[in-house]
RNA sequence: GCGCAGAUGGCGGAGUGGUCAAUCGCAUCUGACUGUAAAUCAGACGCCUUCGGGCUACGUAGGUUCAAAUCCUACUCUGCGCA
């Protein structure tokens, strides 16, 4: 086998948890593990120039296949050269597959849940769902459901609505233009609120794609000695269907290739996600990194990280920043941090930074008092600043973890 | 000075006899946000409450009516027009 432009060397592996530090090696740089990978969607961490997000110390971005696809559309990025000349990141991507939109824009749409929802709601193995809100432009009219068949997911355009169907060797031929160093296989990304048996059902399927993604990716060689590609683990809250699906998706291979690494994927109850993760890292082998996608808050990424995961991106900074909360260190609180709402009254004078133990640019520079005002005054370096300092915190989160393992502490 | 129009909750502005403590927007307050339909969304927003309700309110003062933000009278103020 020709050697592959993705590799995976552990430096440290913690004797009290499945906590391991590591280098991911890809053509465009080196991700040190674990690591916590901001969320470009369209092309651009929002908000922010990718020298800004090189400053903060990010070694690797993600974009997706999806929203792509659908604007500016994958040739046109492809005549870039790829995302990252497109974008003016010349660091590691990932791109997702467009698997959480079919959950996203599918049985989720409208509904109060997204990556969680509260076991606690009445009904939850039901349907329990009630309304939400997202409604951008309430004259709009709504947007018709994802729809989930055995060879792939007719998709509505969020831009104008339209049909648009993706299987997973379309989502991978999008994914070669688009050409981040990371691929993920397509996937169905199950609401919890699916009883057992469908959740069997789409595993299997979910399973079968990930074949066929493999197969899409192994059959193109240009793109195949380029790229590497994470296949999926799905399973729901099911301790069999989890395991299940980590051996089935560890073992899979096409033509003597198997996946670079995973992705450990789901909707969740609170409670569920950690013991989903933990089956699944019993049974994922060592060697190969596990992302596990969506997540998260740092409390999460900690406890991910004593199960043994290396990757993780989250929209959580960015999107909180842009909607007036940030992180401050809070040496008393469990997990060393609390939530600050920048858009309170409390601040409106404060004159002290957003967290004073941290270096990052708008702490450096700016007040409480200052971003108050920002947000009030609805301006968009509101999102600009607290997107830099959420970031700037991730980072600094999970390089106190590696060197926390490192030292042997977790 | 005369004529016309108007004065509504922090602001703008609906409402023109009962279902009005008063639509709506803004502002304000609080909350949510975890592979981004998200610079978004939700709730609260006169005072008090044992959550049943009670009280005070639609320029001011009177009046009509079972009942007035809504009708009448006077006054005060504002805008426009004419002198």
């Amino acid at each position: 086998m020709s050697s592959r432009p993705l590799s995976f060397t552990i430096k440290h592996k913690s004797t009290k948890s499945r906590a391991r530090t590591g280098v991911i090696k890809t053509p465009h740089g080196d991700i040190q593990t674990p690591a916590f990978v901001p969320v470009g969607t369209k092309a651009t961490i929002k908000g922010l120039t990718p020298e800004m997000v090189v400053s903060l110390g990010a070694d690797c971005i993600l974009a997706n296949t999806y929203h792509l696809y659908l604007q500016p559309g994958h040739d046109i990025i492809k005549k870039h050269g790829g995302l990252g000349k497109f974008m003016g990141w010349s660091g590691p991507t990932f791109t997702d597959s467009g698997g959480f939109q079919a959950f996203s824009l599918g049985v989720a749409l409208g509904k109060n849940i997204t990556k969680f929802t509260s076991k606690a709601r009445p009904g939850y193995d039901e349907i329990a769902i009630q309304k939400t809100g997202h409604k951008a432009d309430p004259d709009a009219p709504a947007l018709q459901p994802a729809k989930v068949d055995e060879q792939g997911v007719m998709f509505r355009s969020i831009i104008d609505g339209s049909a648009h169907y993706f299987t997973p060797t379309k989502s991978i031929e999008i994914q070669q233009a688009i050409g981040a160093d990371i691929m993920f296989a397509f996937d169905e990304c199950t609401s919890p609120h699916e009883p057992v048996e469908y959740q069997k059902r789409s595993l299997d399927r979910t399973h079968r794609w990930a074949m066929e993604s493999l197969k899409t990716h192994v059959d193109n060689p240009e793109s195949f000695s380029k790229q590497a590609l994470f296949g999926i683990i799905q399973g729901g809250r099911h301790e069999e269907l989890r395991k299940e699906s980590a051996k089935i998706i560890a073992e899979m291979q096409y033509n003597g290739v198997e996946f670079d690494g995973f992705g450990i994927g789901g909707s969740f109850a609170k409670e569920d996600m950690m013991t989903a993760v933990a089956w699944v890292n019993e049974i994922l082998p060592e060697n190969k990194p596990r992302h596990l996608l969506g997540i998260g808050e740092p409390a999460d990424i900690v406890m991910a990280v004593k199960e043994g995961c290396d990757t993780f991106d989250c929209v959580m900074p960015t999107r909180n920043a842009r909607t007036g909360t940030v992180f401050m260190r809070d040496d008393l609180a469990e997990f060393g941090y609390t939530n600050l709402n920048m858009r309170n009254a409390q601040y409106v004078e404060d004159m002290k930074p957003i967290d004073a133990q941290c270096e990052c640019y708008t702490c450096k520079k700016y007040t409480r008092s200052y971003l108050a005002h920002l947000y009030r005054a609805q301006e968009m370096l509101a999102g600009t600043l607290a997107s830099i300092h959420n970031l700037q915190f991730m980072i600094d989160f999970v390089k106190r973890l590696r060197e926390s393992i490192e030292r042997g502490e977790i």
